[in-house]
DNA sequence: ACCTGAACACCGTTCAAGT
DNA sequence: ACCTGAACACCGTTCAAGT
């Protein structure tokens, strides 16, 4: 039968830990946050518990290695490429002012490579909803893990030749990083499903915003007066002007206007 | 014995949910992430499995309930808290211009509030170690659950009195409470241990400084440069330097200076 | 309506035993 | 050195049965 083939076919190459990270992505892609169980990556290596083991210490480290495997792509890859993954959305849902998606080669300044690493992060996160979850736990549980120190490198080097002090690296660093990755937690996606087509997502959003016009005018008055602006905006577009806000922090409060 | 006393005296109050998510919450504290069981929660309160799922659905609406009772609290607790729950080393580690932890009544600037609710919730997390976990679980999972809901409306309320515009009102806020979020992720505590005592965090951030300056100069050029920065760096003082950075961002963009 | 407690399905992990 | 596969401890959750 296929199915005893295929599974030799599997037996034949030797299991790697790197085989097994790849495999850990793959049930983590098709079947999101709950389908990596050890069981599942068994069946799909036909091998044992005990032979995973051999090569990875734990769940947790595995589930580590993955996001690790993940996120070095995303941030390595050709900055073109973060453009170009979600080719019919990319045409619509991009606004103005996202000039930085498409530098020919290397960024044109600070500002622009910034902004390409965060929107290299906020595609990788789209693409692998899990993603999402795993870096929020990552970072609190190992907030100086390897995927942190590649996120905080990546963002620190275009910050160092943005003209602040050397002294402030560090917190103006930080204040980007943090919201990048605050705003990635919640992005993600709301409904895996639901939010898919261009018709679910409208529909995510005028369901949200109904909820919201919908609360208690004294407990909430503020989420009610910006109900309208939830089912209008745009998560990319708004990510995008959010680290254009804080770039504007950083260098107007370093460099205080030349001109009067 | 007095174990049986007092487990018959647990079983005299009956059992509510609130009840529940009470000694969740103890639990929580008390050992962290992975105490909260379904098995330790019967044995505290003197009970079967079957009572516990009698008042909550699952497992996660209650994490989701305890979280929520814990930010609802920090979010509308009197301000002056904030600072007064950790007294010694708000003396220390506090610097200048964080004026805003002491408003006698109600909130001088806008600015002052958002800082006043962003510090609350920093320090809730600061006693509630789990809560940084739950926080970017329930963030990814459930984008507008309740208790995102609560740090919009706390944020948004004065970010509305800013004087921006009010069709910046969402995505201004958004970046707030994104930043708000990634840092406090990040910031919860390394090691629950060590950094309890100032001498262990002094220890952590010299070990951690260490190893930046350790990192292969190729891969991690900026790392090593603020590896001194990583070394003398408070949390907490970051953190509101933070703030202020998307404040200046936030304010200067939409009011250019009036005076040359 | 509220609670009991045994039972079920499913985890991650271990380890003696094989090659 | 690398892998097998049964076994263990521990989860969350269910449900017939009681009061």
């Amino acid at each position: 039968m296929a199915t005893r083939t295929r599974q030799s076919q599997r037996r034949r190459q030797m299991l790697t830990r790197e085989r097994i990270v790849e495999t850990a992505v793959e049930l983590l892609d098709a079947s999101g946050d709950g389908a990596l169980t050890v069981r599942a990556l068994t069946t799909r290596l036909g091998t044992g518990p005990g032979a995973i083991y051999w090569h990875i210490g734990n769940m947790d480290e595995l589930l580590d290695a993955a996001a690790d495997a993940v996120i070095t792509a995303a941030l390595t890859t050709p900055r073109d490429e973060a453009a170009a993954t979600q080719p019919d959305e990319a045409a619509t849902a991009q606004p103005d002012g996202a000039a930085a998606t498409h530098p020919d080669r290397a960024a044109a300044t600070p500002q622009d490579e910034i902004r390409a690493v965060a929107l290299g992060l906020f595609d990788a996160i789209a693409e692998h909803p899990w993603l999402a979850t795993q870096l929020a736990l990552q970072i609190t549980r190992n907030p100086w893990g390897p995927v942190t120190l590649r996120i905080f490198e990546s963002i620190g080097r275009p910050v160092s030749t943005l003209g602040v002090p050397q002294a402030d690296w560090f917190t103006t660093t930080s204040t980007l990083v943090h919201y990048i990755l605050g705003a990635t937690a919640q992005t993600s996606q709301s409904d895996e499903t639901a939010t898919q087509t261009e018709a679910g997502r409208a529909e995510f959003l005028a369901t949200a915003s109904k909820a919201w016009r919908d609360l208690d005018p004294d407990e909430y008055p503020f989420m009610r007066a910006i109900a309208d602006q939830m089912r209008e905006h745009d998560d990319r577009e708004q990510f995008l002007t959010g680290i254009n806000l804080v770039l504007t922090g950083i260098t107007t409060h370093h460099q205080p206007p030349t001109d009067p």
